[in-house]
DNA sequence: CTGTTAGCGCTTTCAA
DNA sequence: TTGAAAGCGCTAACAG
């Protein structure tokens, strides 16, 4: 089916001039005749000459390729930064790769090695769930990173964060002026920097309101459906009286209204759910939720952006981006 | 930040042997005296030495790679999918590329044709929207080639196809059992090859039934939310009576749901709602939705497995895997 | 403007 | 069992 490529030898051979003169042509640089450069192009043109990617790495230390390492591109939050990412990267030439991590700090390391391996151009890692030096470690050997969703001080990495704590201020403050007092929080994994992060707003507001909240309304749980909905069971199960639950994220926060049905909690009336994320989900169920929105979609891209500007040498300026959630009032606490 | 790499030719001279010798033990092959092997690996390890798949894909030809080409990863249709294939391929060490059309023929072409310029091993192809010649054009130079959810007779591809017409009758027949005749039908992109498949099912299960319909209940749609909510609205308001729907996917499904709504008919007792999928949404709307589950994980692990074997040279039995449809009843026609 | 000479880092002969 | 030579397909550096 595939007799063998042809390839620059051959283009060379067919047009009568060196490698080097193909090579000129293909890759548009100046030093090369006019019709010289037509012929050749011409040529490699009609003998479907297509340049070998993989040789031109060898020998240039460039590939054109990328890392994309997400924890589950299934995750509909991932998968749209995923699209944004692999949007700009496509949009300036390069191909990238894309790999899970399944949550499992193992796989993460082994991913970041066959990445390092493949000779990527640079690395986009969303929510590493790898502690500090092993993460270091992981990472001295990548040319460029850009860290989406998780912080590292003092490197030389860019950086891309939802700003937080800001969102758990939004929401908490939002719930307050709603009259809520006892507010449960639904912190999603325990390893998570974002939700830590959530939780510092949370406290600062309520803190600031000089309202006093238990440590037991706060509770991990997966960030899934299933995760919110055993959490949020038991949670309500020991502290009837919580009139609001904050959760993790919005697949969290369907969770907790099924949990509601179960329980025969009325929301918004008997109890009051915000998610995080936005996510297309969070419009359609019923009730609908409120919750913090995050543009994903521009959150890849403009890591990827980042990434990109890094790799072509801008390292000084080209840091850090700061996202802002928004919040987005519906029914489910209205 | 990063020093040059430890090549093997470093290992080598740190060694004391050459370059053959490390080579042979890092790919374990048999002709190498044990201790030496041990040696040389402890000296690799040491340096931290790890082998250029750029430099080994020019040398072998193979590069670990594989491109999976999907119109939209935030699809969540395909994002599993794409699980499902990134799984199967890390299993067995290769990496992903991971690429978006966008259902954009002329992308779909390009994309096609970078992976090609990557020298991948094989390509996973999912709902190919190009027309025969032209995609049997861009996958000749290919390999190796599985075309998931997209049929191409006589060529040397495999193929992971759903078997839509089953589920479109499985569907069809399931709605007259409950008493309906008029069974609306939005089918979703004109160009969709499911879409049609689907359309058969119910055509022939009326025609058995010796049930007679209206051209007219059958409307494209574009597979979107917003689509099935125009396209419901539209239908229903030309043709009031029809008492059931059956939509080309979920979304599609949720859209009716709404016009539904806005049309004050109540589901099901006024008018029956189908989609087709089960992605997770449909379990979650309110009625949630009775659907047709397609295994879309399982889709995507099993369809690159069979891109695997075949590259690794099963090329016979190794061609066609049909995936059954499964009737899920839930509230929104039960 | 064009060609020649060296690699890029690895594997694959083929000898020793 | 080990090593030397040659080459995978391309570009960089230097001549001419």
């Amino acid at each position: 089916m595939n007799r063998k490529r042809v390839t620059i030898q051959d283009v060379a051979d067919a047009a009568g001039v060196s490698r080097q003169t193909v090579s000129r042509a293909i890759n548009d640089r100046g030093e090369i005749g006019p019709e010289t450069r037509a012929r050749v192009l011409r040529i490699a043109e009609e003998m479907g000459y297509r340049p070998s990617s993989i040789a031109r790495g060898l020998a240039t230390q460039h590939t054109g390729t990328l890392g994309l390492v997400v924890p589950d591109v299934a995750n509909p939050f991932f998968a749209e930064v995923a699209r944004g990412a692999e949007h700009a990267a496509y949009a300036r030439g390069y191909n990238v790769f894309l790999c899970n991590t399944d949550e499992d700090p193992q796989r993460e390391l082994a991913v970041l090695r066959s990445l390092e391996d493949k000779r990527v151009d640079g690395v986009l890692l969303c929510s590493s769930r790898l502690d500090e030096p092993t993460l270091r470690a992981a990472l001295a050997h990548h040319a460029s990173v850009v860290l989406l969703n998780r912080q590292l001080n003092g490197d030389d990495f860019g950086t891309v964060l939802i700003d937080d704590k800001l969102g758990g201020a939004i929401i908490t403050r939002h719930l307050l002026q709603r009259g809520h007092q006892a507010i449960g929080f639904l912190t999603g994994p325990p390893a998570s920097w974002s939700g830590r992060k959530r939780m510092e707003g949370y406290f600062e507001t309520l803190q600031a309101a000089a309202i006093s909240y238990n440590p037991d309304w706060i509770r991990p749980c997966a960030p899934t459906v299933e995760g919110g909905q055993a959490a949020a069971q038991a949670l309500l199960h020991d502290h009837p009286r919580l009139t609001a639950l904050f959760c993790y994220n919005d697949l969290v926060a369907v969770g907790a209204l099924q949990a509601a049905v179960t329980l025969r909690r009325v929301v918004p009336e008997s109890l009051a759910i915000v998610g995080y994320d936005d996510i297309p989900l969070a419009a359609l169920v019923t009730p609908a939720l409120t919750t913090c929105r995050v543009r994903r979609y521009e959150m890849g891209l403009q890591a990827m952006q980042l990434l990109l500007e890094r790799i072509n040498g801008c390292t000084d300026e080209c840091r850090r981006i700061v996202v802002q959630p928004e919040l987005i009032i519906r029914a489910s606490a209205p």
